[in-house]
DNA sequence: TCTGGGGTCCTAGGACCC
DNA sequence: TCTGGGGTCCTAGGACCC
């Protein structure tokens, strides 16, 4: 029985690594979530066949997942306030309030109705590093080096992840915290440094920086695709990766700070990102 | 509440094609 | 010269989740 399951999966994980572990149990995945939800600190809750719609319909709509605040503030003014009542408004009301693919979204849930399947192990579908400096970028040099270095720790993850990108991604956030991406997409995946830079690069000065200073910067690929592609091998390409795999062999034996682009040798301390996985 | 890092998905407008 | 309908892709931004 589900329950039993469940029993041994708390009583392992107590064991294992001595902390408590809450469990729902329900028809749908959504249903199941909530209910471990409402089971912590250390419970089980099951959720009967045939009950859904009384455990669901009392909450507050902000319990249903892909209501954040603003969803929650734009059913509010719809007087929703509890799930119940959000499964009475109707999907044309819904629609021009949340957009078409959040209101059959949030129709289905309110109604415990939620189809989708188990899956294990879904595949990534971007790669990023972004990182907030402790101070903010006031030049356009450091902002620069910021993101050469950025596209290093991002060339690493594809590599070891063995995928490339055919959209990337800059992102830029102000003193003033206002955010802007950039991106910009290719025939081809890329995943070596030089190209991710190359193309950085282009976004930055798409980007329009000026003398604004800068808060955060991240770099990322989207439309990911397995790198190493066989259609453009050359001598020169045969190099490169040659230069790549011995740098991340470095890497694996002194660490990931071991092998960085010379351009970021120098006599300053390195900021350092804490827990680069 | 002055806000870290890494993700997913959706929307809307525009380009381009048939 | 202006006009339809429909589709795909790209770009920028936003909401949301853990």
């Amino acid at each position: 029985a589900p329950e039993d399951v469940a029993h041994a999966i708390r009583g392992a994980i107590r064991e294992r690594v001595g902390i408590p572990a809450s469990i729902g149990i329900a028809s749908t995945k959504f249903l199941a979530k909530l209910a471990s939800e409402k089971a912590k600190p250390d419970g089980l809750l099951k959720i009967e066949h045939g009950s859904e719609l009384a455990f669901l319909h009392p909450l507050p709509v902000s319990d249903l997942w892909g209501v954040g605040e603003s969803t929650r503030a734009g059913l509010e003014t719809l007087g929703v306030r509890t799930i119940a009542e959000l499964a009475a408004v109707p999907l044309s009301l819904l629609e021009s309030r949340v957009g078409h693919a959040n209101a059959a979204h949030l129709a289905a849930l309110a109604r415990g109705f939620d189809p989708r399947p188990v899956v294990v192990d879904a595949s990534a579908r971007s790669i990023s590093v972004e990182e907030t400096y402790p101070a903010d970028l006031a030049t356009r040099e450091a902002v620069a080096e910021e993101l050469l270095r950025l596209c290093d720790r991002l060339a690493v993850r594809l590599r070891r992840a063995g995928t490339g990108g055919r959209t990337v991604t800059l992102k830029v956030r102000f003193s003033d915290f206002t955010t802007i991406t950039r991106s910009s997409t290719r025939e081809e995946a890329i995943w070596l440094r030089p190209d991710l830079w190359d193309e950085a690069r282009r976004l930055l000065d798409r980007a329009r920086v000026g003398g604004r200073s800068v808060r955060l910067l991240g770099i990322g690929v989207f439309h990911l695709a397995a790198a190493g592609e066989p259609e453009q091998l050359s001598m020169g390409q045969a190099t490169v990766d040659a230069v790549v795999e011995a740098a991340e062999e470095v890497r694996r034996r002194f660490g990931d700070d071991s092998v960085i682009p010379a351009r970021l040798v120098s006599g300053r301390p390195r900021h350092r990102p804490q827990g680069d996985r």
